[in-house]
DNA sequence: TCATAATATATCATTTATGATATGTGTCAA
DNA sequence: TTGACACATATCATAAATGATATATTATGA
């Protein structure tokens, strides 16, 4: 079976990604910028769920539109205390923790 | 039982915490600075483990001794990239996640 | 004690995250 | 069609993270 029929036959995100991931740009690129897209998603999902727009979460935010777009464009390299005040709206605690 | 007996008699950091975070002022500090204290400790500890000096741990890191200390101190607001790039350096994968 | 390594702190330059405004694009309902 | 809304993108200014060097302080072993 080839690279791509294995792709067309991935069941999941994380099957999808482990075989894009033997590509060695794709590796690198991942390793750099992987962890803020998977943020940006997750901000993106609270929220959505929330059914809140960008703008109001903006305010709540404390910054405007553009930005909360930049931040789920996954192109954003967010500190700690982004992400605070990210969970505080949410009322979520932020977990960051280094595993095995 | 005041305040400060109540202290004493805590048996662990998480007890001494929610008690000392009933004081308005430290809890607002730890709002803004409790997360990256943590990162802290928990980056200290990683290097402790390993027997590795600020000095090594910074050319692994591609930076430099200072930096290392500024990062252990607490005082540093890290980006995600700063982290992953500890993680990797460890072995360990970064987990970031708003958890309820 | 002394020498040396380890860590902390001060300071500066550079890069980058963030704040902010303007504007473009698409959607949808009236 | 038009107007309002949601989101994306471009750009700029500013604040802050990071890189870097020098030096002070502390810990540790000979």
């Amino acid at each position: 079976m080839n690279k791509e029929s294995k792709i067309k036959k991935a069941i999941d995100f994380q099957e999808y990604l482990s075989e894009q991931l033997k590509n060695k740009n794709i590796k690198k690129y991942y390793d750099k910028y992987g962890k803020q897209i998977e943020i940006a998603y997750q901000i993106l999902q609270l929220r959505k769920k929330e059914k809140m727009s960008q703008a109001v979460l903006a305010k709540k935010l404390g910054t405007n539109q553009s930005n909360i777009a930049r931040m789920e464009s996954g192109q954003q390299n967010f500190t700690t205390e982004t992400l605070q005040k990210v969970a505080k709206v949410f009322d979520r605690d932020l977990k960051i923790e280094f595993v095995k």
